[in-house]
DNA sequence: TCTGGGGTCCTAGGACCC
DNA sequence: TCTGGGGTCCTAGGACCC
């Protein structure tokens, strides 16, 4: 928590439906539903004139047929206009503030403490969101934003939901618990329906109520990690800082179909189709990974997934499909499967090694901190069979290399066959050594 | 015609290693 | 004899978020 009101939170209205009305005057006034039209869909975002009608998000479609009135609008959604209106906002944060934080297509947190001369008062605060939010509206064409702006992450989000939509608070350092005690406690990230339920029976409707909890029987409730998170939350104890930039930690697609499949040949089919869509996706992101994932929804809507670790990275579509192929064959689906997923994890960043390895990259500027440690000229060929040590993992040999990774088998006396590890071409830490103590390798 | 799709993080048990 | 203790990796499941 800051000593000043220097985190805000920028979610934009209704923003899927907002861009449908935007682009097409028709649509404005009216119950608009962007989200799933096929018989198994939901809903993504409803319209403000749809939320009278009890329309919300992730309600089945089916049900937000039978509440629309005459006239509502379902529309599949147009993600590429999303995106566009997306860019203009975040840029705009952008220029604003050089630490963003983008958490979604629609929502992002700025930090103006990092604004070059910033004013931290909240008369100050007020004028400088009251200019954005109309900056926004004007290069978007009239989308509008709720905005909040606090001591923390967590006040500047629970400000922003304080008045929507198109609406602005600011919630000045002193005043966090005296506006968080009264909420109901969902209005804490981390608190869903499960959380909510289990601590309904304790008496616990708000954050105050569970700000009176003990840490000790949060813990024992909730775990180490959720059980501190509740005690520090419910108390405005939130020091999370901005990150402008994640890595992706994993990539996946999947699918619900019209109608449960029972033929394992249909399903596999699909494995083609979703396997080849992870494995575009990774190439395009210049990343790979070891662990695959099955996922299966179950006509009765259990879900359960199946995963298995490679030894070595892959963005292969193809190899993609066999392992996936392989998990299913461990899965019993003769009573129907609802929806099919694959995922890659565990992927190998050296999208990174990349970027400061490569001609291009070496002739854009780096950041000084950065360009403190030139990277060791690393060989541009690595062949199976040649001898390497890393820095950390000791002597290996190169199991396998292509693109710009490769693939390395450790090995020692107490670790035979030892584990394979994937790096970079460029990784620094990969470098000749001399021959290790055991013998000439099996594989390559 | 109940319940999408893309993610993140956490937990827990077992294997394995030192 | 009685049963270390910590660390990492792997797998499965679940809660949560937008």
């Amino acid at each position: 928590m800051r000593s000043r009101p220097s985190v805000m939170h920028l979610d934009l209205d209704a923003f899927f439906s907002a861009v449908e009305q935007r682009d097409k005057p028709s649509l404005r006034g009216k119950p608009v539903v962007v989200g799933g039209v096929g018989g198994r869909g939901v809903v993504a975002t409803a319209s403000y004139e749809a939320r009278r009608y009890g329309i919300r998000s992730a309600m089945p479609t089916a049900e937000a047929r039978r509440r629309g009135p005459a006239g509502t609008a379902f529309l599949a959604g147009r993600f590429d206009a999303y995106r566009l209106s997306s860019r203009v906002v975040m840029d705009v944060l952008r220029e604003c503030s050089p630490l963003v934080e983008q958490v979604s297509i629609d929502e992002a947190y700025v930090d103006l403490a990092e604004i070059p001369g910033f004013d931290p008062s909240v008369e100050a605060v007020t004028a400088l969101a009251t200019d954005l939010r109309a900056r926004l509206r004007d290069l978007t064409g009239g989308l509008t934003a709720s905005v909040g702006v606090g001591t923390s992450k967590m006040m500047a989000k629970v400000a922003s939901e304080l008045r929507k939509p198109d609406g602005l608070t600011v919630v000045d350092a002193g005043e966090e618990l005296e506006v968080l005690h009264p909420l109901p406690v969902r209005s804490i990230g981390g608190v869903g329906p499960a959380t909510a339920e289990r601590l309904r029976p304790l008496g616990v409707e708000t954050v105050g109520d569970l700000a009176r909890l003990e840490l000790a029987d949060l813990l024992s409730l909730f775990g180490q990690a959720h059980g501190t998170s509740l005690h520090r939350l419910a108390r405005a104890q939130d020091d999370r800082s901005l990150v402008a930039e994640r890595e992706a930690k994993s990539v996946s697609a999947e699918e619900t179909f019209a109608r449960d499949i029972t033929d394992p040949a249909a399903l596999r089919r699909e494995i083609d189709l979703l396997t080849a869509r992870v494995g575009a996706r990774l190439r395009g992101a210049g990343t790979a990974g070891r662990t695959v994932t099955l996922k299966l929804r179950r006509y009765d809507f259990s879900t359960l997934t199946r995963s298995t670790t490679l030894t070595q990275a892959t963005d292969d579509g193809r190899a993609l499909a066999h392992t996936a192929y392989r998990l299913l064959a461990e899965v019993d689906v003769a009573d129907g499967v609802r929806l099919l997923g694959v995922g890659v994890s565990g992927l190998s960043d050296f999208v990174q090694d990349d970027l400061f390895g490569t001609p291009e990259a070496e002739a854009t500027p780096v950041e000084p901190a950065e360009a403190q440690e030139p990277a060791a000229a690393a060989p541009q060929v690595w062949r199976p069979g040649q001898d390497v040590v890393h820095a950390t993992l000791g002597a290996g040999w190169v199991w396998g290399s292509g693109r710009s990774l490769v693939t390395v088998r450790f090995e020692g006396p107490r670790t035979p066959p030892g584990p394979v590890r994937t790096f970079g071409a460029t990784d620094p830490d990969l470098a000749p050594g001399p021959p290790p103590d055991w013998r000439e390798p099996q594989g390559g």
